[in-house]
DNA sequence: CGAGCGATTGATTTCTTTCAATATCGGTGG
DNA sequence: CCACCGATATTGAAAGAAATCAATCGCTCG
């Protein structure tokens, strides 16, 4: 069914590409580099052409070429079990990078697939090591995103004992977190990826994840339908699921 | 309960100490070094004098100095959660690497305390980053130690939907191998942890470590009793819980 | 306009947790 | 050396949350 197996995009150097300008620069590799070491950084950037959703940035046991940065629209990544099942790993929105799970291997672990139209900056691995040692604020700048991706890890551990309804309360304030750093309001967005891919990233099923959110809408903690959602009550979002919530007051 | 108030190890660098006649070195960060830049390296490193079971390492909140490679002995690292609750993040066997996930910060997010009599090595981050800079191949193996860590959170999420029985034996599998890897029986050790803490990591009550480790022990596929473990078929132990396994046939 | 996938809703089953009661181990002090 | 204590582990019975199985709905795209 899943088409895994078309060619990735075309890369091209294009002259019109800067970090400079990009809104993205103050969440993404840029962060803390001078004006020089920007321009060396974009330097090594090369633009792909658009995907489109459903297309394909990186197959499994491709060879590792390319670190990517989002510049618009969304993917997911996930891992392909040795049973068949796909199991999601991230949602990558603007500014972040996709392929940290990569880095010193032969072959890239994991596909990573468009959720929507987007476009990518594509950073070749080799230039960007070399480029680390030279930049120490680069270098300190990576280490740290590397860093951060195993602590928000742990931190998915934490939930994961917690009830479905949690996680999927956490989720939406996570994604609302995070389009509100991206300068997008943190009340009202459109998700980009299906009930089932939630569900999967959550590890519960398309059924209890359907299940929630109309539970969700009934408590008035959210409104809008489809891939809609508006958050009408973060403070008790936050609190879902607890014994001291809803039940008791 | 828990003291997670006392002070941290004393620091010496001490003249014996040597990454060259460490057996772990092939495991660890010298890891693809010349003997030039291991010298580099182990300039920069102090020994600890070792750590006593349930003495801590790392306390949350504590202003990042360095991170540790574990020298002898195990450790557990776990966040605490702003309601209190623990959540056991990664168990430590020499040779890995503690504080991977305070890169980049300021203080440290989570703790780590010894399971058992624990000798580590102390790494200064910020002479790790310089070195970094100026010696590729330990840039190349930092960015892959933490590349794999991301990687192997992600597997983890991958069995977190599976049933406790197939967690719990691929718990088992995994430290067998671990355990392999640095020239122990892959058939035969002594768990460091509590079967509390396995469950915490696992993401399943005691109750249900306990009565799985009597399932196992039923169908002869692990034998030991307390912390003392025996795999007695482990290409049965890999299929745990298929529906084409022990049920069908 | 029909086909098909994604989403929703319902009924039932199953696995794991929770609550509760021992049992056992390791260490301490008499 | 042995008795006792707390912590850890085991075992059982009951309850609960989510999965599974199943049917329907609705939207999007040829």
């Amino acid at each position: 069914m899943i088409d895994r197996s078309s060619s990735g995009p075309e890369l091209s150097r294009l002259a019109h590409l800067s970090c400079h300008d990009c809104s993205l620069a103050r969440l993404c590799l840029p962060l803390c580099l001078d004006e020089t070491d920007i321009g060396r950084l974009e330097g090594i950037i090369k633009r792909s052409r658009p995907l489109h959703k459903n297309e394909y940035l990186i197959r499994a046991g491709d060879s590792v070429q390319h670190v990517y940065a989002v510049r618009s629209g969304a993917l997911k990544s996930y891992l392909l079990n040795p049973d068949g099942a796909d199991q999601i790993t991230c949602f990558h929105l603007p500014s972040e990078l996709i392929g940290l799970d990569a880095l010193g291997e032969e072959r890239y672990p994991s596909y990573s697939v468009a959720l929507e139209t987007s476009m990518v900056c594509a950073i070749p691995v080799h230039q960007l090591e070399e480029l680390a040692g030279q930049i120490p604020g680069l270098r300190k700048q990576l280490l740290h995103t590397l860093s951060r991706e195993i602590h928000e890890e742990h931190e998915y551990r934490s939930h994961a004992r917690e009830s479905a309804e949690r996680r999927l309360a956490a989720f939406l304030l996570n994604l609302s977190a995070r389009y509100s750093q991206r300068g997008l309001s943190p009340l009202q967005f459109v998700l980009p990826m299906s009930r089932g891919d939630i569900g999967n990233y959550l590890g519960m099923t398309t059924e209890t994840v359907s299940r929630l959110f109309t539970r969700f809408r009934e408590l008035k903690l959210i409104a809008g339908s489809g891939h809609e959602v508006h958050l009408l009550d973060i403070q008790r979002l936050c609190r879902q699921g607890d014994t001291s919530g809803a039940k008791q007051f």
